[in-house]
RNA sequence: GGGUGCAUAGCUCAGCGGUAGAGCACUGCUUUCACACGGCAGGGGUCGCAGGUUCAAUCCCUGCUGCACCCACCA
């Protein structure tokens, strides 16, 4: 098959793709009894489209997971998407509001089939740009959190934790997402710095209001839940206050100034206001002291709750407040203070306040029941895990990061007030009792009938499963004569954090809890590769669900790798306008070319600097590939089934076998190290600098002089050489190199992506000191020739003088070469060094270029001074340093002896030229 | 406030105790036979600053400066 003049990316991506996929190419084989290598895709939002942090992580996982199949492996690399609960919601309902609709309006079961409908439509969206990156996961195993399979994963997690209370139900402060009306964990949210202000208040004392206590906050509306002023005990201006009330202005209530060891008497006025109910530190310093009378007297225990879900002031509020935005009621509630002369000062400040990361609301601490994980239970376990090395960090540092966030972890909030994601598997039972009072009981169970004979063993009556509101209507009623009284029980209405199912990620696709084959045979996964931005939300909580339910870790090896941002070290965003698009790079450059400068480009404990001038010059190298794919065609290099490396007899095969195997080799332990970098640079260096600049320069005389001694062997060495770089390159650049396989026929019918890499006996050392040599030669003819100005036309003679016979030989070995890249028209042997000749001095050999007609001897000289005055500073900078006693006596031996040598060498050079200089003396 | 990373050629980055490297950009030559998305040659760096360890420091240690990021923090 002949190969094109030109690489048409666009049409090899579209042909070969769709042919690996297939037919079956990307699929594990749980029968096969090659290892198991298996790496779990991070799923993406099914709301998602590619961006480059995707096309980043991506390709790496591909670029590992091809590596792999080549080298011997039964590859999983299993697939699939997110329900990515919030954002996915958000979507929806936008589109829901620009219809003048709402969920609410819509209800729950209206609401989810809309986005089940919408994820039918655009869920695919994310998986087919995949593909466009060339990534090779196992389709056929592709997995959704929302599955079946993985919902009844998730119930039984629920479950088992709940039994073995490491998962509870309690009331405590939660950050409340106003605009999104749920609770979120702490990790959803987000500090951002902005300007306020400090506001300083005045509470006149109980008992003489001409005296005042001042306090300072950045939320004044607040205030009208206080429940007491704090101070720190060894405050002396305020010893005498403690026990004592002050009256709440506005709200008219007196509160209790309290002594506590929270307040900081440095700061402010050293006194604080308890809003326990809209203040995390509050709630703490008011749980010290609630037993007190002075809070079992107060409304609520001094637990004043001010907010609706909205955070619109409610019925606890002052009539006037009542109904207001936080926001407004901020405003009015300074005023008022402001009128009555209780506004001390008013400070700018700039100060973090809590968002969400998703609806960018400011979030507020409020008092409501939620579910919570004991996570510093489970934390433990998962902490020993990397502490003992059973997984381990690349790079290690992120080892730190991942101790510091477990060490210290909370209590993790996973029950969210949303539709969309996993209902929690909770039931709640209803009875009235004898005092009228209701009673409500909790069943969690996996499924409804298991919720329903717990409560029907419980309650000793029938259960009807009913609505929330429909169960309170009727535990209340009285049934009519002759219908039965039951026992109604409601679900829990509340969804899963999202992250909950993302959790069980690396076994729940595998069957779990089933025991699978799949499962027992790819749990534990070999490398999780994903960004540092989720080492909490998920790297973490996959370390914690695996080591309780699978007593193993889900991964070996976490592969961390960089934030891709744009050439000047910005975060991509939208509003900034700086996004690069891999859609739009794949469709400039190619995806090979995309691919390998995201591979190029991972450096370890580095962000990526991207530009489309970088992903340009891969493109370039991907063009060089294919000529030199082409080169070889038109050359005649046809792939040899039976041809043997270790049987080359050239020297030029000799030597570039030797490479292949040291590349090999080298590729091998840099893919051990997951240094993708220096894959892409060996790589790169391989194909350009060594095939492309010297081997097939090296050939042509070869192959390009009729009846060569030697072209046979060298056309099957290109050929193979040829074949195994594109084997080494096929898994970063998996398109081209399919393409040029086919292209080259070297297996017919067969495709690149599962072939698998050979090992290569090392070369030989002999032949890659003589072409070593050989190049150097050629480079410096070249070089005295650009410098002296010698037409690149001008053919001219080579005089040669005190070769050894291991130089004439291989002067005459290379003898063609020589002539051809060096542009010289004879060769010959001298005694006497010629007159007006530019000289090379390599190794004991002199190189005389007899230039007499053409070049100006002044540039000679200035040449020749130059090159010695480089040698003597060299020379001096050796010699002092062995002049040194300290350094000949304490340094290695090896060492030593070795500046010695170069001593040596440099100064046999030098002589050489001073000589030379002679002869061009004026 | 706690922590991490980075600082090497104009730019983006390797290297890391014993002669400073690559790619891109730049300069000169070159449309010639796989490739001008090419070839050949070349210029360019007191390796952030100050100390210390060492025979020897860009590399190890300490401090400083600058940049980036993470965690905590609404008195």
């Amino acid at each position: 098959m002949a190969i094109e003049k030109t690489y048409d990316p666009a049409a090899t991506e579209a042909k070969h793709y769709p042919r690996w996929e297939q037919s079956g190419a990307f699929a594990c084989n749980p029968q096969s009894d090659k290892k198991p290598y298996t790496i779990m895709i991070p799923p993406p939002n099914v709301t998602g489209s590619l961006h480059m942090g995707h096309a980043l992580t991506f390709t790496l996982q591909d670029v590992l997971v091809r590596y792999h199949r080549m080298n011997g492996r039964d590859v999983l690399w299993q697939p699939g998407t997110d329900h990515a609960g919030i954002a996915t919601q958000m979507v929806v309902e936008r589109q829901l509001a620009e219809r003048q609709t709402s969920r609410q309006q819509l209800g729950r079961a209206k609401f989810l089939e809309k986005v089940w409908e919408w994820k039918a439509e655009s869920g695919g969206t994310i998986t087919r740009q995949l593909r466009r990156l060339g990534a090779s996961p196992d389709w056929a195993r592709e997995r959704f959190t929302m599955d079946e399979g993985l919902n009844k994963a998730v119930n039984k997690v629920f479950v088992e934790l709940y039994k073995q209370k490491l998962l509870y139900k309690d009331k405590r402060l939660v950050n409340w997402d106003p605009k999104m009306l749920t609770a979120i964990s702490d990790l959803e949210v987000e500090q951002k710095e902005v300007k306020g202000h400090m506001w300083h208040f005045r509470y006149p004392l109980a008992d003489d209001p001409t005296q005042y206590l001042c306090i300072a906050t950045t939320r004044p509306e607040t205030m009208l839940g206080d429940g007491a002023v704090a101070v720190h005990p060894d405050d002396e201006r305020y010893k005498h206050l403690v026990g004592k009330f002050v009256r709440l202005p506005l709200v008219e209530r007196l509160i209790p100034v309290i002594a506590d060891e929270y307040p900081d008497p440095e700061k402010g006025s050293g006194a604080v206001k308890i809003t326990a109910a809209h203040d995390f530190n509050d709630f703490e310093v008011w749980q010290r002291h609630r037993h007190k009378d002075y809070f079992t007297r107060q409304i609520n225990g001094g637990l004043i709750n001010l907010f609706d879900q909205h955070a619109r002031l409610n019925e606890n509020c002052p009539k006037q407040y009542q109904g207001l935005d936080r926001f407004e009621a901020r405003k009015r509630v300074i005023a008022d203070l402001d009128a009555l002369g209780l506004v001390e000062k008013i400070e700018p400040i700039t100060h973090v306040v809590p968002h969400g990361d998703r609806s960018g609301v400011v979030i507020e601490p409020w008092l409501s029941e939620q579910w919570y994980v004991n996570a510093g239970e489970l934390a433990k376990q998962a902490l020993a895990a990397v502490e003992t090395g059973r997984t381990q960090f690349v790079p290690e540092q992120w080892t730190n990061t991942y101790y510091a966030w477990l060490r210290d972890i909370e209590p993790w909030c996973v029950s969210r007030q949303l539709w969309w994601g996993h209902q929690i598997p909770a039931w709640y039972g209803l009875k009235v009792n004898v005092d009228g009072k209701i009673e409500e009981k909790t069943f969690v169970a996996e499924t409804e009938a298991e919720a329903s004979s717990l409560a029907c063993e419980h309650a000793q009556m029938p259960v009807a499963v009913v609505d929330k509101d429909t169960a309170w209507k009727k535990a209340l009623e009285t049934p009519d004569a002759g219908e039965t009284k039951h026992y109604y029980l409601y679900r829990d209405e509340d969804v899963l954090d999202t992250w909950f199912s993302s959790a069980l990620w690396p076994f729940s696709t595998l069957g779990w809890p089933q025991q699978t084959p799949e499962l027992q045979r790819y749990y534990p996964t070999d490398v999780l590769v994903t960004g540092f931005d989720i080492i909490f939300f998920w790297v973490a909580r996959m370390m914690m669900m695996g080591m309780h339910f699978m007593q193993d870790v889900p991964f070996r090896k976490v592969y961390i790798h960089a934030l891709v941002r744009d050439e000047k070290g910005q975060k991509m965003s939208k509003t900034k306008g700086n996004v690069i698009d891999p859609l739009n790079m794949i469709d400039q450059y190619g995806c090979d070319a995309l691919r390998f400068a995201l591979t190029a480009l991972s450096t370890p404990g580095r962000d990526i600097r991207l530009s489309p001038a970088r992903i340009e010059g891969y493109r370039n190298f991907a063009t060089k590939l294919w000529n030199a794919a082409r080169f070889c065609q038109m050359n005649g290099c046809a792939f040899d089934p039976a041809f043997k490396p270790d049987t080359v007899q050239l020297t030029i095969n000799r030597w570039i076998v030797g490479r292949v195997a040291q590349v090999q080799q080298q590729l091998a332990q840099h893919y051990t190290d997951h240094r993708f970098d220096l894959i892409a640079q060996t790589l790169y260096q391989f194909v350009w600098n060594d095939f492309c600049d010297w081997y097939v320069e090296l050939s042509k005389p070869v192959l390009q002089t009729e009846g060569a001694e030697g072209q046979p062997e060298t056309r099957a060495t290109a050929a193979w050489v040829l074949a195994q770089m594109l084997k080494l390159l096929h898994p970063v650049m998996p398109f081209i190199t399919e393409e040029l396989y086919e292209g080259l026929n070297a297996a017919p019918g067969k495709m690149l992506m599962l072939e698998q890499w050979q090992p290569v006996e090392s070369g030989d050392t002999a032949a890659a000191q003589e072409i070593d040599w050989l190049i150097r030669l050629i480079t410096e003819i070249r070089a005295v020739r650009n410098e002296l100005n010698v037409p690149a036309s001008a053919a001219i003679a080579l005089q040669v003088k005190d070769a050894a016979s291991a130089t004439q030989r291989r002067l005459k070995t290379h003898d063609a070469t020589i002539k051809r890249l060096a542009r010289v028209d004879r060769i010959e042997a001298i005694n006497t060094p010629p007159q007006q000749a530019a000289q090379i001095v390599l190794n004991e050999m002199t190189v005389f270029l007899p230039l007499a007609a053409i070049i100006d001897l002044a540039q000679e000289r200035a040449r020749l001074d130059k090159e010695s005055q480089k040698l003597q500073q060299e020379i001096a900078k050796l010699a002092q340093k062995l002049a040194n006693d300290d350094f000949v006596a304490k340094a290695p031996p090896e060492v030593v002896e070795e500046q010695r040598q170069r001593l040596a060498d440099n100064q046999a050079v030098l002589a050489k030229l001073q000589q030379a200089r002679k002869a061009v003396a004026e």
